[in-house]
DNA sequence: ATAAATAAAGATAAAAATATCTTTTATTAT
DNA sequence: ATAATAAAAGATATTTTTATCTTTATTTAT
């Protein structure tokens, strides 16, 4: 298992992936995104309905339809995108797991870890969805395998 | 989900808590330590069983019995238990699951996310299991609710 | 030696996450 | 208007994780 769920994991490459083939409009299919990251297609469709109904992607159907990302979409930061299908446990969670775990009645863990989580906040609220298109098309950086 | 599995959680809190009541010799049995950390008891006795496989609890049958750890365990770092548990993915898979990612082909999260699980894996490796027993006597910190 | 206590091991069950398939709805081009 | 295309929605299946129950093996105390 990695710091995200399978299910994140493939949000996170397929909204890369959308505002790298979209930067100039146009869409991509779910049939495309789904080779171009090597992800289930089936089951990316659902997760990308769900950001679609979350605002985080756009969509339209029928012919030449497909995802996209408005500027304002390429802008917010990866953090939304992982609240959106995590949700935000692990900004906020325990490391431990308990439920009532505070500054006021904390786990021994406690402050270790907040360092941890709040650097990882940071980092993700502090990048953007769009700002990798140049390295994407640079090839330096890539989205499968 | 949090950071680490439902599994990995209970089984950081039970070595805390069995460093905690073992300190000073003795054992504490398997349905006292699921009481005294809130997890259901015959998921923990599968979790310390392999815990104990792994030699990073003891435990003696019979009469008395119970688990305990000797001095060598209480220092064990907690990234023992995690990796023993979770497995290292944590500290070395990629952030978008992509199994080649590497600072060769790297996913565009690769160098942001390496402060990240740097952090955590510095930060559990340079707490050891046993060192929070101070602040659990004095009743500062807590492993239930 | 025997009985009682306790963890280990094995088997089964329930819930959640991941994955796939089918049908419906919206859009576009003809 | 009609047909083709593509996502949305709904239904089902598989796998993994989490949880529980039963039986066995080991140890201790009597």
């Amino acid at each position: 298992m990695g710091m995200f769920s399978k299910t994140c994991e493939y949000a996170l490459r397929a909204v890369f992936l959308i505002a790298h083939r979209t930067a100039d409009g146009g869409r991509v299919g779910i049939k495309d995104i789904a080779a171009s990251i090597d992800s289930p297609e089936y089951f990316l469709a659902k997760i990308l309905q769900d950001l679609s109904k979350r605002e985080i992607v756009q969509s339209v159907k029928g012919p030449n339809g497909g995802f996209y990302m408005d500027s304002k979409n390429l802008s917010r930061p990866l953090a939304d995108v992982v609240e959106a299908v995590d949700g935000n446990s692990i900004f906020t969670g325990c490391a431990l797991g308990m439920p009532e775990c505070s500054s006021n009645k904390p786990c021994p863990l406690h402050n270790n870890f907040m360092n941890v989580r709040n650097q990882l906040q940071q980092m993700l609220t502090s990048v953007s969805i769009g700002q990798f298109n140049e390295e994407l098309n640079l090839g330096i950086t890539h989205l499968k395998r």
